[in-house]
DNA sequence: TATATAATATTATATATATAACTTTGTCAA
DNA sequence: TTGACAAAGTTATATATATAATATTATATA
């Protein structure tokens, strides 16, 4: 079990890394519990024989990650651990993405269409103007297990479609090539269940429960130039994270 | 619209900060491309006439944020907005429990009973050593909104349960009040459609989308103490998050 | 006792500097 | 042209120091 408690300056790991480690390992053996306050910073300069900014770099790294808060004239304090700062990431999502051995996009269809309400709204349009309307599915190891329907701005002179259609793997959006074409985006989770239509598209059936992510791109003039919707089937995906001090790697 | 070009030291908001919000501007309105190098790090100095470890604080502000990227030796460079890094909170999650004034948690049921396989297999103890169920609603304006069943370890030297039965409200698990008994805690979400059993504590049908937030937590010697469910309408929440540089606030 | 004031401790910000590690570029020789 | 090497540029880490802002504690005063 690893149990430092000084700092090794020949080691690989600098010294603000290793006194986070040392700090991090007190709270979750209980020896700091929450509410309780760290010693000082300049306690922990004499005591670990580092400088002041030094300490200060690795407070802030703790106070990053949740694990204390600071008020300035008082302390440093630990924070008991609470779900408010709890975030999950797409990591696993991507993770699907990424291998481009396993996974192939299959392309369902592509057209030119009038705008609905719904779009029309979302890309803040008029109503019946006209969008490029792409459906397709991706697919691992010859399984369905996303199907995304996306909308775009149909522009003749930017043509965004193009670009989109060459990366027929998705994979721009999940990497950050430096193609990508948008420079923000909104993105929404929701629990749902498979209509008709996904639930063809994924080769399973409807009313299984999937998640729904809604996503928005705007361009550098902040005008929205595409929407859409990835529909994954909830069996196929789980979002996993912890809260409070875990255990260094 | 905000077009800062120059540090303010008048100004209330710190240098570090400033200068995070003129880069950020500066890549929001594409002056900076992903894949563009930033100036290095002594020509800010130069430029914005502040020190080289102001620079550094605010470059690793960038950092975290998933905007640039660096490589020692070579130099700063804009990312893509890409997904991979996206992360969504529970903050959201967390608001329903937080104004206590419009929730109030209802009790449905407290038992001492004999673990299933599952609950053995998620607590780390013996097939039919006892365990103490508690099943809840979370009530906002009189709508149950969340549905959660928890079953703890029963053990008549720490009593747990008291504690846990004191806080009728939930509120602790999310507020962070201190008086959390666990250090750890492993957190999952699915998307799943309601059972008759959540459908009927909800007050609503079944088969309606659902969001399933799974959670163990561990004490000082990671040991789990107790897992449980909550249940989610998936009418009732939603997600949301943004990737790539949004505006200043 | 209660209140205001001073002193002290603590975090927050900022500067200046130094060394190391790594990358890129340029130079020179074979 | 190629390869080896040197030089310059860039980020990474660390120290020492200074000032400001806030909180806490001690002290003096009424």
């Amino acid at each position: 079990m690893g149990n430092q408690t000084t700092i090794d300056r020949q080691a690989f790991e600098p010294a603000y890394a290793q006194l986070v480690n040392i700090l991090k390992e007190q709270i979750a053996r209980g020896i700091y519990l929450p509410g309780d306050r760290l010693p000082s910073e300049s306690e922990l300069c004499k005591h670990y024989h580092v400088s002041p900014m030094t300490v200060r770099r690795s407070i802030n790294a703790l106070l990053d990650q949740g694990i204390v808060s600071t008020t300035q004239g008082s302390g440093t304090y630990v924070k008991a651990p609470d779900l408010s700062g709890v975030t999950f990431s797409l990591e696993e999502f991507h993770n699907i993405f990424k291998d481009k051995e396993r996974t192939k996009v299959k392309i369902l269809e592509v057209l030119i269409i009038k705008t609905d309400a719904t779009t029309a709204n979302r890309l803040a349009i008029d109503l019946g103007e006209r969008t490029i309307l792409i459906r397709r599915v991706l697919i691992r190891d010859g399984d369905p297990i996303i199907y995304h329907k996306e909308q775009l701005i149909y522009d003749p002179v930017r043509p965004i479609v193009e670009a989109e259609l060459e990366v027929t793997s998705l994979h721009g959006l999940f990497v950050g090539t430096g193609e990508t074409k948008f420079k923000r985006g909104d993105i929404a989770i929701e629990a749902a269940v498979l209509t008709k239509e996904e639930a063809d598209a994924l080769n399973t059936m409807q009313m299984q429960p999937a998640f729904r992510l809604e996503h928005i791109f705007y361009d550098f003039e902040d005008k929205p130039v595409s929407w859409g919707r990835f529909i994954c089937r909830g069996d196929r995906l789980r979002f996993t994270t912890t809260v409070g001090v875990s255990h260094r790697t």
